[in-house]
DNA sequence: GTCAACCGTGAGCAAATGCTCACCAATGCA
DNA sequence: TGCATTGGTGAGCATTTGCTCACGGTTGAC
């Protein structure tokens, strides 16, 4: 919005803007004393710095370290309407690369709980990886729970108790276990198991959380949910002819962010996507490169508040956004790269 | 005051900072939304966002237009108390300067007039140029009063009354002649005049002024001085074994500020330093190439406000103060040259 | 172990800033 | 010529910002 092209300025204007911005960004004078020496009324001052910022007489630069990708996190608060958004740099190694994620992570985490805080946790090999890079310099009185049941199928720390006890050990905290399996073979089954006090008590715990830890799954053979045997080959097969591009939680969506209906939905035991509405703060961290068609329908779903992400990611899926033929307004690859220009 | 050394930070800190200026500076978030996103107070906020300035880690650029020289102009505002000072960039031929001076001189007068003005005009070259460029965009009731008297001996434009009388006319506003030399050859002469009441009633018209428009003068044989013949060359010469270095409408003060008590004094008809002390804005325009010692002197008396000067002479004036070796703490001449990082 | 000195912190306030709005002058149009 | 429209202006107010100050927790010396 408000996009303004660099008018063309009178050399006098230019002088008296560059004469009054260097007062005032370099020489720190207040507007009012500006004014005053200038013989011209506060407001105009004003206006006339407006001007000479957005018709670039004054230039702001913030000298990153080299790959913080601010530029890219402000689309991405922007498009998605997150509250916050962490891009980590692109590396060669998926691995690394997965590291670099979760380390951001841990720091953003370390910089948000305080004393008393609830924290709801998923699976995935991202947020399993947030752990051991999660060390707050003091001891925090938080509570970590899991928000979905746990796979033998995977690897230990994939899973979220192991997450959730890991995170509870890095700062000092509790760990609350949900011990029973993310998936399994009934409805029925299910809600025996939800009517079990143990169980549904700490899904309960995990609904009252204030935030969430969170990976962003895909719809591919080799996802998550299919290696982790919550869903098989052909299942997920199905759930991709219907639309479904990623799931958070096991909740998949589409394109657009609209829930799957599936019936495997019913043999999940994990918060729904309205829990995770009513939680705070929805962290996801997602790094499993090629996955942009996924965190576009999650992020679509509405509900994660913060991202962290790998560059190639974040590009990936601004540039979905932009190419997009039918949504907002004047697509083209053009728009989103000339959205800010200072 | 309060140099700051760029300091060193830790890696988290430059992103945090980075972080933090970017949404404050390029996304324009304020400090209280930034404080709820990241979690802090909002003097912490401000606190970081200060150290971000210091540090560098936000720059500030000014994109000037070629040939203005605004870190001159305010070194020259801080050295001397100036409330303004205006450099034009160095230009090879002496009479191409000088009509650049008189010409940013003639837009400062245009800025700063308003109806109602009475303006107290010196002689001089370069004051004598300025009418030339005088063109307000309205027309301005403003009154042109000579500070001091005629001199047959110079160009007919470099006369007080001649430069009221042009001035007036570019703006539609009112010229009072100061019909009198500017020097005469007894003190009985002088008090003879001044108990005229046309001479006398213009000298006060003169001393009521809310602006004056001065030049300064130098000290060796050919200045304006001695050109119109108020003082020989010996007399001159006189005046600088005295340590003279320069005059502001005849008033003569040596590199210090201090006046120099002269028998010549008493035979000029022009309004005093402690005069122009009384009249709000000085507005002194120089440009005769090596006159860095009368500028030094003359701005020291205290009573300029506004410096109208060409770059070469400007940095001459600076250079003099940064290696005096008397004044100030810690003379030398990388003292000035860093007073500003930004 | 105790005490003093010292940051770092956030509350609270005063100043500075951004913004809205009613007004005026200049311009264009009938 | 009169009238409507537009662009620019400064008054006044709400918000944002910078700053002071008292407090608490930590460090380091004795």
């Amino acid at each position: 919005m408000r996009e303004e092209l660099r008018e063309e300025l009178r050399e006098d204007d230019y002088e008296l803007l560059a004469r009054l911005a260097h007062r005032y960004y370099v020489d720190e004078r207040t507007q009012e004393e500006i004014a005053h020496e200038f013989a011209l009324s506060r407001p105009k001052v004003q206006r006339l710095l407006d001007r000479a910022r957005r018709s670039g007489v004054v230039a702001i630069h913030i000298q990153a370290p080299p790959g913080l990708r601010l530029e890219l996190e402000s689309q991405l608060r922007e498009t998605f309407g997150l509250s916050d958004a962490i891009v980590c740099s692109a590396r060669t190694d998926p691995q690394a690369e997965r590291e670099a994620v979760a380390q951001r992570a841990a720091r953003y985490l370390e910089r948000r709980l305080h004393d008393g805080c609830v924290v709801a946790v998923s699976h995935g090999r991202t947020a399993g990886a947030v752990p051991r890079f999660f060390r707050p310099a003091s001891r925090l009185d938080v509570t970590f729970v899991s928000a979905m049941g746990g796979s033998p199928g995977i690897d230990a720390p994939t899973n979220p108790n192991e997450i959730c006890r890991a995170l509870a050990a890095g700062c000092g905290g509790q760990a609350v276990s949900l011990y029973a399996p993310a998936y399994v073979e009934s409805v029925e089954i299910r809600d025996q198991l939800l009517a079990q006090e143990a169980i549904a008590g700490s899904l309960d715990r995990a609904a009252q959380a204030t935030v969430a830890l969170v990976g962003i799954g895909g719809t591919d053979d080799g996802c998550t949910m299919v290696r982790s045997g919550c869903l098989t080959t052909s299942e997920i097969a199905w759930l991709r002819s219907q639309g479904a591009v990623g799931d958070v939680l096991g909740n998949y969506v589409d394109t657009e962010g609209r829930p799957i209906a599936s019936p495997h939905q019913d043999r999940l035991l994990a918060l729904t996507v309205d829990h995770l509405r009513r939680i705070g703060t929805v962290v996801a961290v997602v790094s499993e490169p090629e996955k942009p068609r996924a965190i576009l329908g999650v992020l679509r779903v509405g509900v994660i508040s913060v991202l962290v992400v790998d560059e190639g990611n974040a590009r990936a899926v601004l540039d979905l956004v932009a190419h997009e033929p039918a949504r907002g307004g004047a697509a083209g690859s053009g728009r989103r790269a000339s959205q800010r220009e200072v």
